[in-house]
DNA sequence: TGACCCGGGTGTGTTCCGGACACTATGCCG
DNA sequence: CGGCATAGTGTCCGGAACACACCCGGGTCA
């Protein structure tokens, strides 16, 4: 909390803040994260997370810290994106913001709104309002970097309840890569990857056959990773 | 050139830099540019060209002006890698540096060193020195970058010379990739992707069976990628 | 209460692709 | 003119991808 005091350095320097990428899935639907801004620029405007660095902390945590506060987030995963720097992104000068992208579960974050003063709201990535700054810039970094991460990396299961049946899983890949995949293969390869642990319950409320649940099994994928396991598709 | 001026915020603000990892391809090894530093911290040891971001220029910008001026490198193809800001990873205080990573021709640079008052030299990746600062974690991300990326997009080519043989390109993959490849099926598989232009020159100088010298075709290759073709192995 | 509707879940045949594998060709050199 | 070093080439096999077809289980509703 720096009074009025002030810092003054040889050369100029540009501002340097974060923002986040958040993507949860409804059902049907990959959503982000957005937040209604309060102060110029771009009052009003919906915009990405994020917040100016201090000087004490990383990237990583000003990350992580600025998505608690705005929006009571704590990301399970949570990686860098991209630096975005161009020269008059931002009205106010020069400012350099690193980007970050995190997956959760959106069962643990439907009330949102409104954990501080502004208010913050899940949209659907294909349909989202006018941006502030860049941010579709960002958010379309981040999408790509979805699809093309999605496949090699299981972090899919982090926007999926802990319990979940084959179809949502399906369907959480058909949403993110944009188009179908066939029942069949789809299950016979993630099964046969044996990362998951299949559980003796069903889905419960559907008025048609109940699924089986599963469970994705985090210590098993470590021990096979080491082991020089590559997950694809 | 500031004179004896001075800049003033209100919060403090971290240095911002770009440091760039230039890859390049020996017969049978691949190199990085590294350039000993002439001032503290860390005056005498190698580290990787870099240095402060200008307020008016962009991130990219300020990688190929830094890479001209302290090397005499234009590369064509440079991407940005991964941003370094960990508190405490430059003594002088709080340094955020967004490294590049940067592929060029090494006969296009073979006269390489001092180009400016500096010296710089080509070191092999397995086999550098001690870096300055979190250089060598630099480092390691850009060949992890490397790794994965050039199964997937035709960067490889960029470490080559315009005409060069099939198996100079398998042997960059080998080195790459750090395992062997089938002869055949790379062969296979490359010409089948229909990017090469067969040339009618063999190589010259050589004490065996000249190999025909193959191009690869930029043009085609936009193409077919508008076309949604992926580039694969 | 039983027919039907809706997705869940499994089997099978065909095709396609990637990996394993070894010999002949060519040109320089001594 | 024989040796050597690298260039260059085709086939076979097994598993994965794909397409199609079928049964299952439970809820709904007439």
């Amino acid at each position: 909390m720096p009074g009025p005091v002030s810092y003054t350095y040889e050369y100029p320097r540009p501002a340097l803040t974060v923002d986040c990428v958040v993507f949860g899935l409804d059902d049907e639907d990959l959503k982000v994260l957005l937040i209604r801004r309060g102060v110029e620029p771009f009052a009003g405007r919906w915009a990405l997370p994020g917040g100016f660095v201090r000087m004490e902390e990383s990237l990583d945590d000003a990350a992580r810290r600025e998505l608690d506060e705005e929006a009571g987030i704590r990301p399970n995963h949570l990686e860098q994106l991209y630096t975005f720097g161009a020269p008059g992104r931002d009205p106010r000068g020069r400012v350099v913001t690193v980007a970050y992208f995190a997956l959760v579960k959106l069962s643990d974050h439907v009330p949102h709104a409104a954990t501080d003063a502004r208010d913050a709201a899940w949209f659907s990535v294909w349909d989202t309002p006018k941006l502030a700054f860049d941010h579709a810039d960002v958010l379309g970094t981040a999408l790509q970097r979805l699809k093309g991460k999605v496949r090699y990396q299981p972090i899919g299961f982090e926007l999926l309840p802990p319990k979940f049946t084959l179809t949502q899983l399906q369907r959480l890949y058909e949403v993110i890569l944009e188009r179908e995949l066939d029942k069949r293969n789809f299950r016979k390869k993630i099964l046969a990857m044996d990362l998951l642990e299949e559980l003796d319950e069903v889905e419960q409320d559907v008025s048609h056959r109940a699924a089986r649940l599963y469970r994705f099994d985090h210590k098993k994928y470590k021990q096979l990773e080491k082991a020089g396991f590559n997950f694809e598709l």
